[in-house]
DNA sequence: TCTTAATGTTACAGAAATATTACAAATTAA
DNA sequence: TTAATTTGTAATATTTCTGTAACATTAAGA
């Protein structure tokens, strides 16, 4: 199961990216532009994670900080400080008050990324999972096997992108469109009608015999894992 | 038994990762975030190997450097350089001042500590495990032989680096980058495909008739020990 | 029931990834 | 120095995967 972050940053532009880059990774994100209302929002989400920016136009993140850190139900939670060039100085003044990591804008989306899973590691190991499972299922990402009730399945490179992603967010239904543009590589074009075709292989790959079917058809909308 | 390391180094959040990331592989660590007090400190602790900030607050790396070197208790102590990006000059004089090896950040924990090993290992064998094992698979780090199910193997070295990082982390897949970022020396540049021809010569070497093929393929992905 | 649109299935050719081989240049040993 | 070993690359062979088109089947509404 992959976790929840939250993310307080007031240029859009890097929301953005950064929001669409972690929910391509399974993650569950939601953010917000300002300081005031991401607090009350953030605590009603409940992320494993905050991202925060340094520069705020109402609060500074340090405000947010100190407050997230009084509430005890947040007390613990990780905080990824993202601060810009410059600011370096106040690095350390940013550590003392309670953050786990800062990202220095630019950044590049890998780095953030390693930073964000090295937190989660330490904080929360589930979160950040190598192994998916969902009922008989488990895809290792480490070691790239998938087993369906503990023996191994042979699929080929996209089979398995298709099957992880599904796995990382079971029983959702995605359409044809959400699938090409996640599993598939950016900027490549393929029929949507070929996704049948690789449900089709993934199906036949993964079905056992006498075992239940895993992979649902929603006409009209696409598909799902249940 | 593992050894002890000290940190020297004035951003907190990189002593924070790393002392707790060296803890975790059983190292016994401490650490300090000034030249003059780290100095003390280190002569207290006596550590196996020291992690060195080029830039301090009140002392340059170069200067603890040296001091340690005109103590007769710590002329031999291995020093690894923590040194930024655009440092990179001063390189040569660092090493030329005694640094065993530097590190530039920002690096990966990964990569840091595959150093320090690597220095712990010429100059202190006996802190750092030297014999690799897997399934009937040796490897000896300190005499530099392999051996399969107890017959020796003969490997060249770029064959032994690839076989020990293989065996550094079984099962787990590795890609291209990934080999040639570890196993390759800086900045040299290789053709990716010919890791596949290093991969077929380690594989030649190392199947015995009869015996199972150890390293596997991952489409798409690369390989791993299986 | 009939019609139609959506999905399932199959086969196949071209593409892409990997395996293998040979060789010249570079390095090391003798 | 010469000989032997090792390395990287390019060329070629082989394997595996991919996307598409064509046809089959199914589901849903008229």
């Amino acid at each position: 199961m992959k976790g929840k972050i939250f993310i307080i940053e007031d240029e859009a532009s890097i929301v953005q990216l950064v929001q669409h880059n972690l929910e391509k990774e399974g993650f569950v994100v939601s953010s917000s532009l300002n300081g005031n209302e991401g607090l009350k929002e953030l605590k009603k989400f409940e992320p494993n994670l905050l991202l925060l920016d340094w520069m705020l136009p109402d609060l500074s993140g340090i405000d947010i900080c100190k407050n997230i850190r009084r509430d005890s139900n947040f007390k613990s939670l990780p905080i990824i400080m993202l601060t810009a060039k410059g600011e370096e100085e106040d690095k350390v003044k940013g550590l003392e008050s309670g953050v786990d990591d800062y990202v220095t804008k630019p950044f590049s989306f890998n780095e953030l990324s390693a930073r964000i899973k090295a937190v989660l590691r330490r904080s929360d190991p589930k979160v950040v999972a190598n192994e998916l499972i969902f009922d008989d299922l488990k895809l290792d990402r480490i070691e790239k096997r998938v087993f369906r009730s503990d023996k191994e399945i042979q699929l080929g490179p996209t089979e398995f992108r298709l099957l992880e992603f599904f796995l990382t967010n079971p029983k959702r239904v995605y359409s044809r469109d959400q699938i090409l543009e996640t599993v598939w590589p950016n900027n490549v074009n393929v029929e949507s009608r070929t996704i049948d075709v690789h449900i089709r292989r993934l199906r036949q790959s993964i079905n056992i015999e006498g075992k239940k079917e895993l992979i649902r058809t929603v006409r009209a909308s696409g598909y799902s894992l249940v």
